[in-house]
RNA sequence: GCCCCCAUCGUCUAGAGGCCUAGGACAACACCCUUUCACGGUGUAGACAGCGAUUCGAAUUCGCUUGGGGGUACCA
């Protein structure tokens, strides 16, 4: 092995930061996705650099336009704008590879001429092969070369032969290392990469070539991505060696993992921002649990905007550990975030949670007053179904021995029937009022007949709802308004 | 197989040789508050993977082992 140490340093320090993410639209935006882009966003906000996305679409098999339309509508969802992308444009555009196919060639060729790359006329069976070879004699894979002193003639036979070639870059053997931004040193034998191919045969860019090409012409500074790209690091710098580019300074994000420890898939349930969405998770609090895979605020206060989170960002202060993606202090924060949102706002959020009712019962500010009382206990807006579900549909007391046992209660009917009385005279308007007067009645029972005030609450409550858990009592009674409380008891009473 | 990364409570983490009898958050449990349900408050339990080395002193440095993760493509 040449023993030729390379230690890739800062490009110039006074370029501004540019930082990228470039998502392959082979999938709906995963969280992990979501996460690198906000720590991109973050390292942008901190330094005053510039955020890009680019798509990644050079595989247009498993590519396809509604992942890239569930991609941009996920990170503006999550505030995660970027300066310069696909559809804003920009200097360095356009930014999607599939647009940029007439770029690639011209650098590959210009590898080959000055010897760093050459044509192999491999055929995938040919390669197979290798591979199969490889495998048996229990050695790693490398290819073997075999199309690397091809003479002209050759070249040019196989060509007439209508043999498309692919480019593979040479990988000379050294050691090559490059200080990470969150890991370190980290040091790579290139004599254990095979030369890999950076163009396919049907022209089109590899993933590892397209990357650098883009990112070199894109003027990326700071290239901060998951650690499952590693092991392209060392590849990547080859190219951008033989270039004679800049290299840009690489952090590699621990992995996101699922409880089981296995990378975060679809069958550990949502996986895709989206999902998170549809299944009630604000943004706000997605973004905030995942900024903590990884990061610590330094004042130990977790509940931070973006803002605030990037205020207090170091990318060097992020682990490198991987992490698992639990749900209890995510649902934790996003019921945190339920409670602390403008009202208006979330009623906004949680209509098309509880729209299989008839909402136009009742007015904007009852719905939001509606959403106001049931929100504390929730940590997912789909649990509003449920919650807010005797506001619109009629409680059906059969439903659970438990409710039927306490309308059957004998205390519980004196309790709804005094109720009933009195609250034909109630000024539904004050809830003073209402809470007053309900305090009476506890006060009454307790002397009369020995009841806990507990116990008159729930013959109300359970008359009232068909539950013996929801929201506030005075604020039921209110937003559910006269005619209907009276008609509930009424009917409860008859249980 | 080979290469690489990682390793503190169940989980996310603080910790950059003495401040650590290891701190916080979520979850759990107990109690308190209370107008039901909840919110909230207080408290309890709970971790430095193992072994060596360096040092007066190690969660913190080094090595090995073990465990987990990633990569090993004309996928990205």
């Amino acid at each position: 092995m040449d023993t030729n140490t390379n230690t890739t340093d800062t490009n110039n320090i006074n370029d501004k930061v540019r930082v990228r993410i470039a998502p392959s639209p082979s999938g709906n935006l995963h969280i992990g996705t979501a996460r690198t882009a906000l720590f991109n966003y973050l390292f942008a906000k901190k330094t005053g650099g510039e955020y890009v996305l680019r798509i990644e679409d050079t595989d247009l098999d498993r590519s396809s336009e509604t992942f890239k339309q569930n991609i941009f509508d996920s990170l503006k969802a999550l505030g995660l704008n970027w300066d310069e992308g696909p559809d804003v444009g920009g200097k360095y555009g356009p930014y999607k590879q599939s647009e940029r196919f007439d770029i690639y060639p011209k650098f590959a060729q210009m590898l080959i001429d000055k010897g760093y790359a050459y044509e192999c006329f491999c055929s995938n069976e040919d390669l197979d092969k290798e591979h199969e070879i490889a495998l048996q004699k229990k050695i790693p894979y490398k290819y073997s070369r075999k199309c690397l002193n091809l003479t002209k003639e050759q070249k040019d036979e196989l060509k007439a032969k209508g043999i498309k070639p692919s480019i593979r870059f040479k990988v000379e053997s050294k050691e090559l290392v490059f200080n990470d931004l969150v890991k370190g040193e980290l040091k790579f034998d290139t004599s254990l990469i095979g030369d890999f191919a950076i163009m396919k045969s049907n022209g089109t860019p590899t993933y590892n070539f397209a990357v650098v090409i883009d990112d070199m012409l894109m003027k990326i500074t700071h290239v901060i991505r998951g650690e499952d790209h590693i092991s392209n690091t060392p590849k990547q710098i080859l190219i951008y060696e033989a270039l004679g580019a800049p290299i840009p300074k690489f952090g590699h994000l621990g992995m996101i993992l699922a409880p089981d420890r296995s990378k975060l898939s679809k069958r550990h349930g949502a996986t895709a921002v989206s999902d998170f969405i549809k299944q009630g998770y604000l943004t706000e609090a997605l973004l905030n649990f995942v900024a903590l895979l990884g990061w610590a605020p330094s004042d130990g206060v977790e509940i931070k905007n973006v803002d605030e989170i990037a205020a207090d960002f170091r990318i060097n202060e992020i682990s490198s550990s991987n992490s698992i993606f639990e749900y209890e202090k995510l649902n934790w924060m996003n019921g945190q975030y339920i409670n602390k949102m403008d009202i208006s706002k979330l009623t906004d959020l949680a209509i098309p949670f509880i729209d299989m009712y008839d909402l136009k019962k009742y007015s904007r500010p009852q719905l939001e007053h509606i959403i106001e009382v049931t929100r504390e206990p929730i940590t997912l807006l789909a649990q509003l179904e449920n919650d807010v579900k005797y506001f619109f549909i009629e409680p059906n007391y059969t439903e659970s021995p438990e409710i039927l046992e306490i309308l059957k209660n004998e205390n519980s009917k004196k309790v709804l029937e005094k109720f009933l009385n009195e609250v034909k005279d109630y000024d539904f308007g004050n809830h003073e009022q209402i809470h007053d007067k309900l305090g009476d009645l506890r006060s009454y029972f307790k002397e009369t007949l020995g009841l806990k005030p507990k116990e008159t609450m729930w013959a109300i409550r359970t008359a009232l709802t068909g539950r013996t858990k929801g929201a506030d009592m005075v604020a039921t009674i209110e937003i559910l308004g006269k005619d209907e409380v009276i008609k509930r008891l009424n009917q409860a009473l008859k249980v």
